[in-house]
DNA sequence: AATGAAACAAAACTTCT
DNA sequence: AGAAGTTTTGTTTCATT
């Protein structure tokens, strides 16, 4: 059982919108070939199938008072504790990303904060809701990031 | 010589647009008691002061034939070689992010794939273009991803 | 599924305060 | 900076193929 495969008009549609989700069906139309009322259709068909999970603006966090980023690698201190690790951090707002990971670590989390004395109290609040050890890796700068794939 | 602030309105706004960002400016108007043509102008304002870098539509990665995540941090071997390693990878298409560390590896990055097979050969791909080492930590589920911060 | 037309809503522009 | 009004553009629905 495989899912449906994504048509290449529809495909061709995915990778506009994921460079420009503002894009107006009249432009996306002239660029794949078919009228308005079809790409509307269509789009309209990729985001009930979850094709399309949303749209988001990307925000300068630099500018909005957030430069500093960093990756926080989670280890349980106690492996016998229940692993709700995800529930328990989520309502830290600084926390953008959470990935739950094989290997040495359990989780991977991606933080935004201001400065350094953020980030060591930030340390000490994810230690403390969730009684783990953490490794940090400072973000020097962002190449590129979430590029669209495809 | 400091940026200057974010006023509170210009915030609500984007942490709107953060998480709809096909928001109407009407709709965008009555959340921020602003008239239409007030947030037309200070979203175009936000978009050509930097702080809007772009809007995108999110894609699901897993039913477009990718649902490999991974880490991969990279080491150069040879440490007297230029740092051009973003450069040279960045016509790689599996590589969705790619972050300038402080530690113990310089760069982290973020990559998709279909399958295992797929993984073992970028890999190798990255090593050759690039004359690194590599340690990659696989993604097992993605708790959440590019939350708003705000 | 796609099209074209029609009705509607929103965006962009202009002027005024 | 913002409001109000106008024109232009985009969105959505529907009948038709």
């Amino acid at each position: 059982m495989s899912a449906p495969e994504v048509e290449a008009k529809d495909r061709k549609i995915l990778s506009l919108l994921a460079v420009d989700g503002r894009m107006s069906y009249t432009d996306l139309g002239k660029a794949t070939e078919l009228s308005t009322s079809a790409v509307h259709q269509r789009v309209k068909r990729l985001e009930q199938r979850g094709l399309i999970k949303g749209y988001g603006a990307t925000v300068d966090h630099e500018q909005l008072g957030r430069p500093l980023t960093a990756f926080i690698s989670v280890t349980p201190i106690d492996a016998s504790q229940p692993d709700d690790y995800p529930e328990r951090l989520q309502d830290i707002a600084e926390i953008e990303s959470c990935w739950s990971v094989a290997g040495d670590e359990s989780y991977i989390l991606k933080i935004r904060v201001g400065t350094p004395g953020d980030l060591e109290e930030l340390l000490g609040r994810i230690r403390s809701v969730a009684n783990v050890s953490t490794r940090t890796t400072i973000v020097l700068s962002t190449p590129y990031e979430n590029r669209p794939i495809d």
